[in-house]
RNA sequence: GGUCCCAUCGUCUAACGGUUAGGACAUCAGGUUUUCAUCCUGGAAAUCGGGGUUCGAUUCCCCGUGGGAUCACCA
């Protein structure tokens, strides 16, 4: 649907491969900004290189965006009635066209040289220790383009460029990078130079966001620009997201996988939008944890984009993905989310059922940040005593102040007696049967055998948590065999 | 190397000439607690350096320094 059209973004992936985190986030602050202006948002694909593209990733960059919750006005399966195709390689028609404008305005010619003639000249400018220039090889004459060879443009002007930045001000380049770049390669394809800038007019936009490595290429979209003698539209610069050292661009090692993987890995799509919205952007306040996308498009603005890169620092994504657990998944979904992430390892012990985990997820919860915590604590035993009778060492249940494990044991069978006839339909129903009795005697007294008879670990969680998800037939019988065993 | 961009706690950041430089993650300490976790309280922690401009610079200007980007028939 076409929407009151004061602005216009797009996010331009090239399908050469899964969409990384950076780029999520150019799409994330692109989709924002026209959402916010009920403006419109495209997604376009840039696939003129056809030696790097990769099968399948279409779809796969569209599945990524899906899961952020991002949706497009116009996109590869939604044409416009107005430009048509958002694929490029559907529109060379288009290119073409403005390519024969250009043309006939003498300000693009085909390249007489061979690639190797080129890559002659470079070399000798990079020999000679000066920045090498295509237009110092201008031919005098244009001949006739017959599409067999590159078309360049003819750079109207060559000056120092000025422009404006919504986020960095004022910026400038020098004339060393204004040349006569290619507009149209061999193959027929467009270069993404040329063909960005063409579909960026005919699809009306009004905000081009995208990250800092295209500053340096600004005098060429400028240049372009000026040939076509169209109005600029407004740029919007990115800083780019860092890698944990602060330094180096994110790379894959680091989190720059694909989007999808941190699915598998059991972070909440809110809480990675919520996390890299905060890598180059804030709300201008203290506000820190958006569980919901409208509450981030309503904050969005170009004056709270940062200009300085950001890293990506993954503990404080754990965080956030624990907060947003906590507060945006309902109690079913809280335990379909455990559920999912229990090994099947641990699904092949004894007294393994879903109705056991559905006591315990919250316990589990509170102590993970996302689901590769949950397997790993699983993998390593920290909660098999919910699914198997554990291994009592007596050594253990001796409580610190306890000469020996044996001076528990009348302790625990009154406790095993006043348990007998508790409630055990929550976990404080557990605690209220057994309280007053522990104050009496002492808590680490009673309830240090206790959790440990119950779970056979220095560290878990409460007894009455713990009993509960046991079951009272099965506290009793553990309690059992921890005083048979003192 | 040329051109360009950037610079506040370890990290993400607030401050848009006047603040004890604030918040969050991480970290440390204390408290709650039978242990772990949760939770609560508190601490330590930053304006890259040097010059200007100004009554007053994190903030404006210049020079350094450091980091980054870019110089393709890739996007």
């Amino acid at each position: 649907m076409p929407k009151t059209n004061t602005v216009v973004t797009r996010f331009a992936p090239s399908p050469t491969g899964f969409l990384h985190i950076g780029g999520v986030r150019t799409a994330l602050f692109a989709y924002y900004w026209a959402r916010k202006n009920n403006g419109t948002f495209i997604l376009r694909i840039e696939d003129t290189d056809k030696e790097r593209e990769v099968a399948g990733s279409i779809e796969q960059i569209q599945n990524s965006l899906r899961w952020f919750g991002v949706t497009w006005d116009y996109g590869p399966n939604t044409p416009s009635e107005n430009f048509g195709s958002c694929i490029q390689s559907e529109r060379l028609e288009t290119y073409k066209k403005y390519a024969d404008t250009l043309i006939e305005k003498g300000l693009a010619y085909p390249d007489p040289y061979t690639e190797g003639e080129v890559t002659a000249f470079r070399d000798n400018a990079i020999a000679e220790k000066r920045p090498f220039l295509y237009r110092n090889h201008r031919p005098k004459t244009f001949g006739v383009w017959d599409g067999s060879r590159p078309l360049r443009l003819k750079v109207p002007e060559i000056k120092r460029y000025t422009w404006q930045d919504e986020v960095r001000g004022e910026l400038t380049a020098g004339e060393e990078m204004v040349d006569d770049f290619i507009l149209i390669k061999a193959d027929g394809y467009p270069t993404y130079n040329f063909a960005h800038i063409v579909d960026d007019l005919e699809m009306g936009v009004t905000h081009v966001m995208r990250g800092e490595e295209f500053i340096s290429s600004m005098p060429k979209f400028l240049s372009l620009y000026d040939a076509l003698e169209v109005e600029y539209p407004k740029f919007v610069t990115l800083p780019p997201i860092l890698g944990p050292d602060g330094k180096k661009k994110l790379s894959k090692r680091d989190g720059s996988k694909d989007a999808l993987e941190y699915d598998a890995d059991g972070y909440l799509p809110s809480a990675l939008r919520n996390f890299l919205s905060l890598i180059g952007w804030n709300p201008g306040d203290d506000r820190e944890l958006f569980f919901d996308e409208q509450e981030l498009i309503e904050a969005f603005s170009l004056s709270g984009i940062q200009k300085s890169g950001g890293a990506f620092n993954e503990d404080k994504l754990r965080w956030m993905n624990k907060e947003h657990i906590a507060t945006t998944l309902s109690d079913h979904e809280k335990l379909a989310y455990v559920l999912s992430g229990v090994p099947d390892t641990i699904k092949l012990l004894p007294q393994y059922s879903e109705d056991r985990v559905g006591k315990m997820y919250p316990t589990i919860l509170e102590r993970i940040h996302n689901k590769l915590e949950i397997k790993e604590a699983m993998e390593t035993g920290e909660y098999d005593w919910a699914f198997t009778s554990p291994e009592v060492s007596a050594e253990l249940i001796k409580w610190k102040n306890d000469e020996s494990a044996a001076t528990a044991r009348p302790r625990l069978e009154h406790t095993q007696k006043l348990l007998q006839n508790a409630d055990f339909s929550t976990p404080e129903t557990i605690k209220a049967s057994l309280w007053a009795y522990a104050e009496q005697v002492g808590k680490g007294e009673v309830l240090w055998p206790l959790r440990v008879s119950l779970t056979g670990r220095e560290r878990s969680p409460d007894p009455f948590t713990v009993a509960h998800i046991l079951g009272k037939e099965e506290t009793l019988l553990r309690i059992q065999t921890a005083c048979d065993k003192i």
